[in-house]
DNA sequence: GTCTATATACAGATAGAC
DNA sequence: GTCTATCTGTATATAGAC
């Protein structure tokens, strides 16, 4: 992949964290890369292309993430902390999260950028359950790991949609007492 | 409060609620209503104005909601399970909340309609908090009642919002599921 | 690959007639 | 209150030169 391919994709990335797919035009896109539109329309033809290409580039870099943790072999605990970390760090930098963000605009997406949406989220609850399949004791036995990963998932995402509103991060710290309480009760 | 105005209203939360405020313009919303932009500006000065407006009234129109609820004196159990109720039947009617939209968009807006979002999710919050409150000896103890309604609130907009990509509820149903026991464990 | 130039559509907003 | 008409800006997208 070129470079000017790669820097389009970060700019427009953290442009979209931060008001959106609706509100990025590839006039301002192009300006923070100091190119000419057209020349973004050479890489991503329709602006569908460039969301389709967001979210791939946005999925694959949280995956390189979470392997990062797995690599670490931490305790279960300490596992969903880094996760957490994560969802804090976008708080912390004013954004929202990139799928969250389009999963609000899903109704100008289309049926196959809708497809790369849900794979996002799928990959991020798989791996949560995973964690809590393999450490099964750690966790409240009132849920099965799928649900508690969709509990933990959809729990941290609206957190961060409503503190993003005052610039703190009251929800975040809820939903964080919530799930140490929860893979503690096993 | 004239009718025009007032279906000029319905008409926009619904828009909003499906696809944003950054997508609502006056045109369309003149259409839908069958009259002319300007006459839409006419009413809404500026988009901000009309923002503020939808912001209000669907703030008000949640308080009616759990207005109603309150009346009919139900158990803890049932009146949260009444106030999930809601979420639910924004899913159904395929939308998301409008301030969970517009915190999607908080970058667009300006400081006095950031301060009508902060506002919705305090009410909702403390209504929440309120009836946690009210019956500490049915909640799980390890939360306080305002953590517990921050978790519950932020949880189901998280939920509602992920749902809406595949148009399920899958998310939703697992807030449900904990929701129960956090209530029943005191 | 990047550009200039342009087509076409639509956005928010306002002036002024009725 | 609602309209016609219009201004100005910006959006996505494309053709074609270099």
């Amino acid at each position: 992949m070129t470079n000017k391919r790669k820097e389009l994709k970060k700019v427009a990335i953290d442009a979209v964290q931060r008001s959106g797919l609706q509100n990025l035009s590839f006039r301002t896109l192009a300006d923070q890369v100091g190119v000419k539109s057209s020349s973004v329309h050479y890489y991503f033809p329709e602006k569908a292309d460039l969301a389709a290409s967001l979210i791939e580039s946005y999925t694959d870099s949280f995956v390189e993430m979470l392997n990062a943790i797995d690599k670490k072999q931490l305790s279960l605990s300490d596992t969903i902390d880094a996760f957490i970390k994560i969802f804090e760090d976008v708080v912390k930098a004013k954004k929202f999260c990139l799928c969250g963000m389009m999963a609000a605009e899903v109704a100008m997406l289309n049926d196959a950028n809708r497809s790369l949406l849900s794979n996002y989220f799928k990959i991020l609850e798989n791996w949560l359950s995973v964690h809590f399949e393999n450490h099964k004791d750690q966790i409240d036995s009132a849920y099965s790991p799928e649900t508690l990963a969709q509990i933990v998932l959809s729990g941290l995402e609206g957190a961060i949609l409503l503190d993003r509103v005052e610039n703190g991060q009251v929800r975040l710290n809820a939903q964080r007492k919530l799930i140490k309480v929860l893979i503690n009760n096993g």
